[in-house]
DNA sequence: TTAAATACCTTGCAATACAAGATATACTTT
DNA sequence: AAAGTATATCTTGTATTGCAAGGTATTTAA
């Protein structure tokens, strides 16, 4: 009940579509990249659970590829269904984040 | 998936804790302060689940008052530990939303 | 006396982050 | 060759939590 991991819930899947627009990536880099936009160190078992939820649900499609240091990288790209799901993450997330920054700066109505 | 449910968690417990320490206040009033506050209308099967949660846990302590209106009211104070966790909780929403609008505006590292 | 608004509670469900453990490939070191 | 290390992905099971649905009780107004 101290950490960040019910916080978490219901915006990593916004913030990876939103890192996937901005160019293919496989999940590996994704949890390194999350890390420099100031997330803390995020497991692979909530990583790649969530990228196969996600490609299941036609967000997000892959593709293999070789690698020149391990095993085949899985690329990802946005869909069409994807850059919707996107758009409507930040609206969420610009009513919610807005509603608690009203709290906690006691600014009602 | 496409509602503010998976959104809410994490965050409801704190934002209670920060309009309680406003001063005392009971459940169904907290209800339309949060609405006032930007959220969208929230379930009693969410708050007093949550509130009964929160003195079990030790972060509000409760008494009873006769209405004017109605049935009894149960007004909820913050204790020590609830101020306590509020600072926390406060600290975890600062880490993970600048993390997110970090996302958001493509500014990593 | 019937209705409505107020006020609180309980049970069970669904969604999701994550720990733990497994598997496989390429390169480097011994 | 063999062993170790870094890379790369997946599966299973658990804990937490928001919420719908349904229930109870009190006060005032119609």
């Amino acid at each position: 009940m101290s950490d960040t991991t019910q916080m978490l819930k219901g915006i990593l899947d916004g913030c990876l579509l939103a890192i996937i627009k901005e160019g293919e990536i496989y999940g590996y880099e994704l949890a390194a990249k999350l890390e420099s936009y100031g997330f803390r160190s995020l497991s692979e078992g909530t990583i790649y659970p969530l990228l196969l939820r996600m490609q299941k649900e036609g967000l997000i499609s892959a593709t293999l590829r070789k690698s020149t240091a391990g095993p085949k990288r899985k690329y990802y790209t946005l869909t069409e269904k994807g850059e919707q799901e996107l758009v409507m993450f930040i609206g969420r997330w610009e009513q919610v984040s807005s509603s608690v920054d009203n709290v906690l700066n006691k600014r009602g109505i």
